[in-house]
DNA sequence: CGAGTCGTTGAACGGAATCAATCGTCGTGG
DNA sequence: CCACGACGATTGATTCCGTTCAACGACTCG
């Protein structure tokens, strides 16, 4: 098992809708009957607040799994709204449940992921604590070839990137140029060579 | 099962090792035998850059387990280091799987809080994207208390809550007082207060 | 072909970081 | 037992850099 969703394979039960850019999926509230796969599309955790705007609690992109937790909860705890047209797949919390009770070495291969998952999230968090623009990209840079390389393809839009890095696109830009610059990277269209001296 | 770390729980092999501030426990490329647990102090997980500085990828503090990924993993990658005097626990790998494997139905549980600690990690990583400092630990407050009551007590120290939000700690103070000034919390010491028109 | 979005660059602004200083507390060791 | 050092909590002044607003070409998609 590679990601989460392999869990799902199995599952011939699921159904799937389209979305309309700023439909709802679910509520807070709502009982807890699905788990989610996006197959194209976006769609936005949120939290109403009551001075009318909404807190972000996550974004899941395209080929992701979402409301996971809700496997283990009566109700979902936020709001899912698609942000632009979207498609989903639905699956059944009582079945997916039931598939993971059924095969206890493929629950294994579940906690591998998470264990990974759980890893890349801290390790994304405290890239945060990096102010610097330019630093906090190169080190995300590093982190995504882990020495394995020094050679990547940004798969996502660089606008989302920003978003992932927490940066105004804008500053993704200029940083990306200035690190060009300095030399430590090269880049040819969304293929980015970083300088051999500082992959270890 | 309520955490990781209560698989560890039947574990007795456990042994237990005391660090002096900036003694490293373990290396990155080190064999992973060890899962560890934090007792009391504080944990770096670093990576070191060719430029001399680290980048921080967690930090564990007392009453979490941390380097779980090595349970699936021959060596370690990342650098552990000791920030402060700390107290570890360390548990064998080999241990921890063969209990793991040994009880499918507490391996469930397992994958309940991994699901719930995901969860919990994409939420705060989404707090980031708040800018505004007042915005950001207003609605990690909101987060904590999450609709249940509206008080809460901070029980790490001021200085490490920054830390977590993302913020100098001088900035965490005057936020906190700009906050309290609105109106919108109360503070007396550790124990916050928030204005029950904010709590759904 | 026009609307929408991505990628890119320029200019100005604002707010958080940073530097600095003070006070209180806690632990520690001579 | 007290002096000292270390660190947390707090407030003030200044700097800096990332955001924001704005504008434009290129490309895609309906």
């Amino acid at each position: 098992m590679k990601r989460f969703d392999d869990l799902f394979e199995n599952l011939h039960e699921a159904k799937n809708r389209h979305l309309k850019a700023g439909e709802n999926l679910f509520q807070r509230g709502d009982p807890a009957v699905w788990i989610f796969f996006v197959v194209r599309g976006r769609i936005k955790l949120v939290r109403d607040t009551v001075e009318g705007n909404s807190v972000i609690l996550h974004v899941a992109v395209s080929g992701s799994s979402f409301a996971e937790a809700a496997l283990f909860s009566d109700r979902y705890h936020c709001t899912a709204v698609a942000d632009i047209p979207t498609e989903v797949l639905l699956y059944p919390k009582s079945e997916v449940l039931k598939s993971l009770r059924g095969k206890p070495d493929e629950t294994e291969g579940l906690v591998e992921i998470m264990a990974k998952q759980i890893q890349n999230l801290r390790s994304t968090l405290e890239l945060r604590n990096i102010r610097s623009a330019d630093e906090r990209i190169f080190q995300y840079l590093l982190l995504q070839v882990d020495g394995k390389s020094n050679e990547l393809n940004i798969e996502t839009t660089y606008k989302d990137l920003a978003y992932e890095l927490g940066l105004a696109h804008e500053t993704l830009y200029r940083a990306l140029g200035s690190l060009e610059k300095k030399g430590k990277i090269e880049r040819d269209g969304r293929r980015i060579k970083i300088d051999l001296k500082y992959v270890i």
